[in-house]
RNA sequence: GGAGAGAUGGCAGAGCGGUUGAAUGCACUGGUCUUGAAAACCAGCGGGUGUUAAUAGCGCCUCGUGAGUUCGAAUCUCACUCUCUCCGCCA
């Protein structure tokens, strides 16, 4: 949630222009309109309004209140104060009803509107625009024709889609022996790396969570035809860890020496990928259902920019150990998400379409997050009031697409699978995966 | 699913119609003492929001959430949510 004090404020920031007017350029950058920013400065202004005039009266019904008692004690007559203030109640109980109206609408719009860009962020109207920040290894080449994940993976008897459809429709998939194990083997080492190596508290969250948690990380109001959601219960299929993670701490103040919190925790995405109908239709880039590791960290805002970098270094450290092509984009402001106000993307090289392809989005959310969740902490020192933390999180990284990013970087002419060195051991010694039996 | 108990400040835990925004303890902050620390002692100490230059004053709200009774509710009534105990069922 955006700060909306700050909005209203008319203190000048950097370059001398107010928060608000700083707002409005972020807004166009990123492609969003302004009306609901308008409309909701204007109704916090009604509602400021009809709030004072309903305080002041509360304050006389306070005041007048213990008179009664008072009079009462020396026996005198107290039912002219008595149908005052019962008069003065009723119209209070009107005024609060419109009141509630208004400040619904407030919350409305302050939900919908997006984190502000961190001024690193370059401007940009799409994908296109991402700024190519990194670079690591050349893009894998070879000296025969190469096969996508999916002939790969079917060729071998390993991935079947048919079963799938026939059990849940389209944009499932059904991994069988070695490449089922592959997946697991690619979990176990991705936590293992973040709990030994990274220091970040291994956690097992549940995978349906509320409507509360999902306003907390800015997934609802707005983006609910992205998510499964059970019928007849205020529960959802969760998109990410992300949601489960980070509202773990809401409602709460933590203190001080807490921080930096670091999960991490593996769990299934589940997503309706509504608005993608004709994308990504064959394989395993697009499915309703994938795993993933997460990270998330609940910084002071002082580290958060180096935390993010950080988190971000432990995300291309999987890659890099697996020995898989990638770049890591700086998103620009048309395709940064809603609630981030800086991220980066991790892009693996997929020979078949020669193209990099997202397998993993860190970002750095500012105090976005911790405002709708209420996630505090209290400041060592004196007279320190409780402030939002900052959260960060990070795909480490997404199970589906590091797998199928594999099969295509390590096939052999045969049509094996070679498995990369780290993972060896979490396979059991199985060092090439071929055809099934 | 059945039966009961409960939800109070960062935590623990009193209060059960009118100076209760809330005793007490812990934690925390400042001070005294000390070479330093601990202990002891003294003092301070919930959060939100409005007004404001203000983290100063003052107002309003806040004792799980929402409604209700009342001049007045943490305290009474109803609904909901969650937690705990017992029984049943189940991995």
């Amino acid at each position: 949630m955006i700060d909306i004090k700050a909005l209203e404020s008319s203190q000048e920031l950097q370059s001398k222009k107010t928060y608000l007017e700083t707002y409005r350029e972020n807004l166009r950058m990123r492609s969003f309109s302004s009306d609901d920013l308008d409309k909701l400065l204007v109704v916090n202004q009604t509602r400021k309004d009809l709030l004072s005039h309903l305080e002041s009266s509360k304050a006389k019904r306070n005041q007048m209140s213990p008179l009664i008692s008072e009079k009462k004690k020396k026996g005198e007559d107290v039912s002219d104060i008595l149908s005052e203030l019962a008069k003065l109640r009723d119209d209070d109980k009107e005024k609060e009803q419109v009141l509630k109206t208004i400040e619904a609408e407030v919350r409305l719009l302050s939900l919908s509107l997006p984190n502000m860009n961190d001024p690193s962020v370059p401007f940009g109207k799409s994908e296109e625009d991402n700024k190519i920040v990194k670079e690591f290894m050349p893009p894998t080449e070879f000296n025969f024709k190469a096969k996508d994940h999916v002939e790969l993976g079917e060729d071998l008897g390993l991935l079947d889609f048919e079963m799938s459809g026939k059990i849940s429709g389209a944009r499932f998939s059904v991994l069988r022996g070695s490449l089922a194990q592959l997946e697991r083997a690619l979990i176990q080492f991705f936590l293992s790396t973040h709990v030994n190596k990274n220091s970040y508290e291994e956690v097992s969250c549940p995978f349906l969570v509320g409507s509360s948690a999902l306003e907390g990380t800015s997934q609802l109001p707005k983006f609910a035809e992205d998510l499964f959601k059970i019928e007849d219960k205020d529960l959802f299929l969760i998109p990410t860890a992300e949601v489960p993670l980070t509202n773990l701490y809401s409602q709460s103040v933590l203190s001080e020496d807490q921080l930096p919190i670091r999960f991490a925790a593996h769990t299934p995405c589940f997503r309706s990928e509504a608005g993608s109908y004709g994308r990504d239709t064959k394989g395993l880039i697009r499915q309703h259902q994938f795993h993933k590791v997460e990270m998330v960290q609940f910084v002071r805002p002082e580290e958060s920019d180096q935390c993010h970098e950080q988190l971000t270094l432990h995300a291309e450290g999987l890659l890099e150990d697996l020995g898989l092509p990638y770049q890591r984009a700086l998103l620009c402001s048309g395709d940064i998400s809603f609630g981030a106000q800086k991220c980066y993307d991790l892009n693996v090289w997929l020979p078949s379409s020669g193209t990099y392809r997202e397998i993993s989005s860190c970002s750095n959310f500012g105090d976005f997050q911790a405002r709708r969740a209420m996630i505090r902490y209290r400041p060592k020192g004196e007279k320190a009031k409780p402030r939002f933390v900052h959260t960060l999180n990070g795909s480490g990284l997404a199970i589906g697409r590091t797998l199928l990013a594999i099969l295509e970087n390590y096939q052999n002419e045969d049509g094996s699978i070679r498995v990369p060195d780290v993972l060896v051991n979490y396979m059991g010694g199985l060092k090439t995966i071929t055809k099934r039996m």
